[in-house]
Formats: structure tokens, sequence, C-alpha cells
DNA sequence: TCATCTCCATGATGTAGATCAATTCTCTGT
DNA sequence: ACAGAGAATTGATCTACATCATGGAGATGA
């Protein structure tokens, strides 16, 4: 019963009543997730005119495909997204995952194209942000211009992780690595670091890391028996966070 | 033979006599790829106050390194530069290679805090564009700032087409797709695209790529085998570019 | 309620590319 | 001009993961 407990993706948790859906930016406890801090109440009310909340989408409906003209990123206010992009043949090529607070759909502004499709992993309620209206405000709001460059700054980063983490390391390493970054990801929006539920399938987290489902299947069977996690399907609650730490390579920070 | 400073050695390539030096923007015959084409001459007479250029770097010399506070960005007007971070390990992952017309250093601005070392791979000439002077400026040359994002936007393009280079394809396809981006590349600045010479190490191309030297060299020698490409050392000539082009798996576009 | 589907787990076998090793060739510095 | 280090090629072997195959457990729907 309690609010705090990490079940949380089972998808019944965004429901209306439950949760005090925000009706502004305002009252949104993701905001200092996904936006400026240094920004104050007027400029918070300009920009909260120019976002739009749009109605939960359920499992797998898209928020946009690939090909599609790009107009706006979006925040994900709860539920989460998975982006991949298509190859001539058909393959798909998962390029990332994204959580409450978190925002995409950068992948658009290269050419006013998106490259990736975005679709929901479970029922997911996003803010959409106009990229046009965007831009007015943000040369009269300059730290939100700043703080937009930062977070598609932070998009580059993770995906240069990502390339590192397929570039270099074993399967056990990449899935503990994915592990420990939903993880910190949770940790930042306040929920439990060690128990939670993965979103997406094992076939996702194969195609995301580069490997097959049989072998994510196995190394959570390993990392199981090993007494790292504890997990029952997508359920997951890690029991040595430490351990997991140790066998993945971060890229080392000043 | 008594001209000291930079010895390049087999870079004379990119030898003076060749290139009026850019001393502005204006003459600088990269800016059509690295500023904005819609601006007009006034905003370009400003911008061109706020770009240093810097003295040309020679070989394995370091533009900045990881851990370095943030506080530019750089367009290369010469040479070619490779990105990449260390491990706590010592291991390293290069991150991306960057030619003439591109601009690097994006990797600072999430935090003001780079996360990629950047090296020159031969001597190399920069354009260095301080990131507060352009905050401002972008506030009154509005094209400015959407170029960009746009330039970022395309580093996250890039960054997630070798994702899924890394996460789906082979060592041939790999490698196909690096000399084809290569290829591109030096297309787009007017340069021949069929016959050129790698700045870059075999090894420093499996690192990027996530193979070993071994199988590079041997990738090499099989397209050579096959007719694909000619080449002798550094130096490669693409024979047949539509077979190179059959091997990859492109991200189907709109 | 049963039939069908999707997801997940796990075993048996195959293989692309890593690793180890040796040789030649090319730069670099004294 | 020479020695030594580094870069590249090629061969022989090993292994982590892919591939193929099977069965079970939950969902979904007529």
């Amino acid at each position: 019963m309690s609010y705090a407990a990490p079940t949380d993706g089972n998808i019944k948790m965004q429901a209306p009543k439950l949760n005090i859906k925000p009706t502004n930016c305002h009252d949104c406890r993701m905001s200092a997730l996904c936006l400026p801090l240094a920004m104050d109440f007027g400029d918070l009310d300009r920009l909260d005119k120019v976002i739009q909340r749009t109605k939960p989408l359920h499992k797998n409906q898209s928020v946009f495909y690939a090909g599609d003209a790009f107009s706006s990123v979006y925040a994900i206010r709860s539920g989460s997204i998975k982006a991949y992009c298509v190859s001539d043949d058909g393959t798909e090529q998962v390029t990332g995952f994204y959580l409450p607070g978190e925002i995409f759909g950068w992948d658009g502004i290269a050419d006013d194209t998106h490259k990736n499709t975005a679709v929901a992993l479970e029922t997911t309620a996003l803010c959409e942000i106009p990229f046009n209206k965007f831009e007015e405000l943000s040369s009269s709001i300059p730290t939100l211009q700043r703080h937009f460059m930062q977070l598609m700054a932070r998009e580059i980063t993770s995906d240069q992780q990502l390339i590192t983490l397929l570039g270099k390391n074993s399967a056990e390493e990449r899935i503990a690595s994915l592990l420990l970054s939903i993880s910190g990801r949770l940790q930042r929006r306040k929920l439990s670091p060690t128990r939670f539920r993965l979103p997406m399938s094992r076939a996702d987290i194969g195609n995301y890391l580069g490997l097959t489902v049989e072998t994510v299947s196995r190394v959570f069977s390993r990392f199981q028996a090993s007494g790292y996690i504890r997990c029952d399907k997508k359920e997951v609650e890690i029991l040595n966070l430490s351990s997991l730490s140790n066998l993945v390579q971060t890229c080392a920070e000043a």
C-alpha cells in the first residue's frame, strides 16, 4: 500500500487517482529533473504555457516514428519509453530507454526528421515541448538555452558510454552496467535504487546491449546464482550493489 | 629544412602553398560546413571576432584532457582529431574521429567537464569557439543557436549509428561502414571520396569499432583480395564503392 | 475452458573474432 | 647510419557468445 513501494511500474500506478496529476510545471515533482533549476517563477509560468500535456499513451503506442518531421521533444512524467531505429533490412536497434524525468526526441534536431521511433513500454504520460516555441522562449530565458544544451550533451555522454560498453565489455559487464544505470536513475528521482521493475523485455535489453535474448537470460540467472541480484521476471532486487559495480568499467571521471 | 616549429613529416598534404591560410571566417572555405549558412555578413563579423585561431598542434598533442573544465568547442581547419575516454582500469575507448570542417568538444557541456581527451592524429589547425561568448552571441543571432543545436544533434545521430554498428554488425560491416563514412565526409568538403589517407592507426580503428588490430588488418587484407579496395598502409583507394555499400546496414532514412 | 502467443529459461553445438605468437616493415631519435 | 620501438600483417589456437532447439509459465482472447 505504501507509495514508496517500487512495484511502481505495475502500470496501474500511473492511474490518475493514485497520482495527483500535475497540471503545470510548478506542481510537477519532475521539474527539478527536466527543467532548469535556476528559472524563476515568472519564467516557469511562461514555459508552462508552452508545454502540452498529452493524454497517456498505452503500452506499444508510438510517440513518433523514424522519418516523422521533428517538432517537439518530450519529457516523461510517468512510465517509460524505448527509442529504436530500423535498418533497411528491417532489423531494429534499440538506442535508448527513458525513465520519468528524462527527456527524449533530440534525434530529430539535426535535419528536422526523427531518426528513431519512440514507443511506450508501458502506460506512459508525457509532456510535449514544442521546439519552435522553445526557441522563442530561450532567447528571453538564457538559462533555458543552456539547460537544453546540457540535456543534449547528457544524451551524447550516455550514448558514448554505451559505445564503450558495446565495444569493450563482456555480456556480464554490459548487463551489470545497465542495471546500475537504471538503479542510479531511479535514485535520482528518489525511488528505490535496489528494488524495481524493468519496463523492457529481455529481448529489448539484448537488442540494446548487442546481445541475444538467451545470453541476457543466462546472465540474469548467473547473477542470481552469485547472489548479486534476486529477480522474478521483470521484478529485480539488487542484493549486492558493490559486486555489480566491480564488474563494470566506468569511464574515469575527473 | 631548418624550418623548425611543427615538423609534420608525412603530412605535407595540407602544405601552406595549397591553402591560403584563412585569417577569418569570411575567407575560410570550411565555413559552409562549420557555420550557419543563413548568417549574414554582419553576424559573421561578430562571430569572427569571438573565434580564436590557435597555432597548429602537432601529432599526439592534446586539445583537452578528460576532466578538464569545459570552455570551448573546436572546429578543425586542417588535420584530424581523435577523441577517446579512459576507464578507471586505464583502457581507452575511442569515441570519434573528426575531420576538417567538423566540430568537436560537445562532450563537456553536460557538466562543464570534458569526458573525452582530444588528441591530434597529425599536424592540425583548429578554431577555438569559446562557449560563454558563443552563448552571448547566440541570443542575438537566433540562427546560430539553432545551428549549434543541429551540430550537437548530428553528434547524437552519429553516436547512435555507431551504437547500431557495434551492437549488430560484423567486423567486415563495421570497417566498410567506417570507410564509407570517411569517404562521405571527404566528399562533403570536395575532396576525393575514393582516394585518401587514413589519419588513424589500425589500432585506433579497432578500438573505435570494438575490434582487435589483428581483425582490422585481416579485414583490410580480405577487402583488398576481394578487389573492394587497394591500400598501402594508411593510403586507401576505394575500388568498388557499391560492394562496400552492400555490406553495411544503414539505418533507414525517411 | 482451452488454444494460441509471447516471454523466459536452459541445454547442445557452432563460429566469428579474440588471443597468442612470430615476422617484416616503418618510423624515431641519437 | 644504426638501434630500438612501434605499426602492420599473417598464422595457429581458444573462447565467449550466437545459434539452434526444447519446454514451461503467463498472458490474451474466442
